[in-house]
RNA sequence: GGACAGGUGGCCGAGUGGUUGAAGGCGCACGCCUGGAAAGUGUGUAACGGUGAAAGCCGUUCGAGGGUUCGAAUCCCUCUCUGUCCGCCA
């Protein structure tokens, strides 16, 4: 969320930054944004010199009548009287202003840094030769992670696809130990050499969440939401309820009728729904955005660990706060049709180890460097070959300001994949999640700054293992620093 | 899920319609006292927004959102979160 006071101040900035980011409106955007803040701003002036008139008046009327002085008391009151009806209308122009202006600025990307390189895709990003790691090891007919896994019998995407369709599966014995493995070296690392607190938070979340790190409004198809069983029937009987108060759609005995069927209150829910469509624009999904009932499940702990310290003004001396957490993550894929359909490398759930910090303005960068050695001591103590790139303008996220993405070499796809990605979001989160720091003066000095790293993400790291420590009989071998985590094994094997 | 009780400043806590942005305490900051410190003592100590060169002035905020009223922390409605007990349960 972008402070519109910044826009007002230097609006050739915000337009220049959006621009790097491809967007061709930007000045038009920005444009609207100022109208918007001005009309606002005019409105409050106007507003306010009212209010305060009301308030001086309705002193003077608790003067008057302690004096017993009904007349000017009831003159004061017809004032007031007079005030009151345009402040209420002023107050209702303010609040559809202010949401307005919240909701255009709610879905505008963060501002890349200064030295993220300028580019459309991922062909524009640039290597971080500093940071490149190992040699691609020569492999003789190398097997994708998939084929040794099946041949080991201990990955199952079948059974999966029985239970929940494609893009989830079973891992089994060796290899859903050596994933768990994994979840406990990366976090003993992070604990132990960097400081980071562990923490296992929650993965389902609320609305304001997923709007504090940025997923919400704008990324809503890329995420799972639920909502609990007993709150469908619910929203079954608001309909039905509608229904009866406007008389349309299915009549009060035909829902008694269904209901007296036993007919589950899903069914009416969806019989009622195509009705209740054909007459109005309100739909589904809104009415269930409405309930307090709903969650979304997390793409990523980023998600519950930054939104820890949402509306709170923090320490200066406290910060940095670094946290840690091995967690599920979910994402639809929406967008992804097609893509990777085969193994393990984009699925509807996957465990990863996430990192974040809070910090302030000063100290991001520092911990940006920080957080993206930690990320690589994982793989660097794995053995394995990986290289670094800055992303560029038209590749990063939404909500970050510049992102480093790490990539690992997969023999068996004979390429470089992403599998872990950190970011600085500077303040953009955080003046969304209204979160602060007081310096050591007491005086609040504004948003913090947050930032977020996969260190590492679990799956692709369990498909890096088998595919550069597979061995020519089908068997893996297992990196040294996990085997006293697999109970001293070696290899997995036959 | 049921029944109660609550949500007030960095923290604790008073406050059931009128100068209360909010008593008192703790904490914190500065001063006095002291050889130095503790104790004692005095003063100060919210956020956000508008306006302004600044000092300042004004507005909003007592979980959130509506409402009643000339005026709401205080009354009404809806929602939300927390606590306690009961029920269920990993």
């Amino acid at each position: 969320m972008h402070d519109i006071k910044a826009i007002r101040d230097d609006a050739a900035a915000f337009v220049r930054g959006l621009q790097r980011r491809g967007m061709g409106d930007a000045q038009q955007l920005a444009d609207n944004l100022l109208k918007k803040d001005k009309a606002l701003r005019d409105l409050l002036v106007r507003l306010q010199c009212e209010q305060a008139r009301r308030n001086d008046a309705s002193k003077l009327i608790g003067q008057a009548k302690a004096k017993k002085d009904e007349a000017g008391a009831a003159a004061l009151m017809a004032e007031v009287a007079g005030l009151k009806e345009s402040i209420q209308q002023g107050e209702a122009e303010q609040r559809e202003l202010e949401k307005t202006l919240r909701d255009a600025l709610a879905v505008i990307p963060n501002i890349p840094a200064a030295d993220v390189p300028d580019g459309a895709d991922e062909s524009a990003n640039a290597p971080v030769v500093s940071r490149a790691f190992g040699k691609p090891p020569g492999i003789n007919a190398p097997k994708q992670h998939f084929e040794i896994g099946e041949a080991l019998g201990q990955m199952d995407f079948e059974r999966a696809a029985k239970v929940s369709g494609a893009r989830f599966v079973y891992l089994k014995n060796d290899l859903a130990k050596l994933e768990r493995a994994l979840g406990a070296f990366m976090l003993d690392t992070h604990t132990g050499t960097f400081d980071y607190t562990e923490m296992s938070p929650p993965v389902l979340v609320r609305d304001k969440a997923m709007f504090g790190t940025g997923q919400l409004p704008k990324f809503e198809e890329d995420l799972f939401q639920t909502v609990r069983a007993a709150t469908l029937g619910d929203i079954a009987d608001r309909y039905a309820e509608a229904y009866r108060s406007r008389k349309w759609g299915l009549q009060p005995n035909e829902i008694d009728d269904l209901i007296a069927q036993g007919v589950a209150s899903d069914e009416i829910n969806r019989r009622s729904k195509d009705l209740y469509l054909q007459q109005t624009t309100v739909d589904l999904p809104e009415l269930i955005s409405g309930d307090p009932e709903r969650f979304w499940l997390i793409p990523t702990a980023e998600v519950s660990l930054t939104n820890y310290v949402a509306d709170e003004i923090l320490g200066e001396a406290e910060l940095p706060l670094r946290f840690t957490a091995f967690t599920p993550c979910f994402r639809a894929e929406a967008g992804a049709a097609g893509r990777d359909t085969r193994g393990m490398i984009r699925m509807h759930q996957f465990s990863k180890v996430e990192l974040v910090s809070i910090t302030t303005p000063d100290q991001s960068n520092a911990e940006h460097e920080r957080m993206t050695d930690a990320a690589q001591e994982i793989l660097k103590k794995l053995d394995l070959t990986h290289r670094v790139v800055t992303l560029c303008t038209g590749d990063m996220g939404f909500g970050a300001q510049k992102t480093y993405d790490i990539e690992v070499w997969l023999p068996g796809q004979n390429a470089y994949r992403e599998i872990s990605s950190c970011s600085n979001c500077g303040g953009f989160q955080a003046r969304r999640m209204n979160t602060r720091y007081r310096n050591a003066e007491g005086k609040v000095k504004g948003p913090v700054h947050t930032l977020n790293g996969s260190g590492l993400a679990v799956g692709r790291t369990l498909v890096a293992i088998l595919e550069n420590y597979q061995q020519p009989d089908g068997s893996v071998a297992i990196p040294d620093v996990l085997q006293s985590y697999m109970g001293g094994k070696t290899k997995i094997g036959l």
